[in-house]
DNA sequence: CGGGGATTACGAAATAAATCGTAGCATTTC
DNA sequence: GAAATGCTACGATTTATTTCGTAATCCCCG
């Protein structure tokens, strides 16, 4: 019954998944190309990062034709919930309600996105009430 | 205006930090301890990270007795913001709303909490008429 | 005093992550 | 059909981090 394994992935894998789930399934050659615009990076060493990624099991690999193509085998929300759960951990002491308060204290908020919050807040308590267990 | 390099954490350093930060200054001895709690780890090796932070200036010392005293150069909440920063960017691709959307969504939050987060929001929103504190 | 226990200093091994060079194969091009 | 081009495979190196062994030193207790 596992769910799924779910690898941790390193900083510049996330960098890849990043692109993955912004562009969609992509060859080596892009990827390489959008990690590009921020620094420079060999096409190799992306190739490299992709293949074991590979192996990992964060991305499928559709390699069909010559240039093969790789797509996200995770999903974004649930990756980053599980990188969360870490972080609030180990720089939070396990308190997402002071990683709460702090990002929200930190950073400018504009009055929408308060509002996006809010509503947030309200559904949440609902379900609470009626199904703890409603999920989807 | 350089107000420090504030260098960054690692995630062992994180955690000795942690313990500094909730006890306040401590002996490795002491240290130690707290962190073998949670998992094994040798005393020289606890000893040789808190010397090497001591170098990057994330901690301080106090050697006048023979058994050595650190304590936390860093203060708590600048160094959570900073991570803070970086794990945005890395794992929520730069969306701080998402984060908190996330941490919100993922896991239980108790009614208490929920109100506590209310009221934050309300605050910001205030503070946010009052002083257009342009903050970059 | 003198030994045992605890502490620091330091070097170095073990581990993890990222980077790249080179070789080899396939496809295209002339 | 041979050279040029572009791609993958794979090993090796580099860099960062964590871990620990050993030696020197100090302090307390008998």
């Amino acid at each position: 019954m596992s769910t799924s394994p779910l690898p941790k992935p390193t900083e510049s894998e996330l960098e890849i998944l990043q692109v993955l789930w912004q562009h969609g399934p992509s060859t080596v050659r892009f990827v390489n190309d959008q990690l590009s615009q921020k620094r420079e990076v060999g096409y190799t060493t992306t190739l490299k990062l992709l293949q074991l990624m590979l192996e990992k099991g964060l991305v499928h690999r559709d390699d069909d034709s010559r240039t093969h193509v790789y797509r996200s085998a995770v999903r974004q929300e649930e990756t980053q919930g599980l990188l969360l759960d870490r972080f609030v951990d180990t720089a939070f002491g396990g308190s997402a309600m002071k990683l709460v308060m702090q990002a929200l204290g930190n950073r400018h908020t504009s009055r929408e996105e308060l509002d996006q919050i809010r509503s947030l807040l309200n559904e949440i308590e609902n379900k609470d009430d009626q199904h703890p267990n409603a999920k989807d």
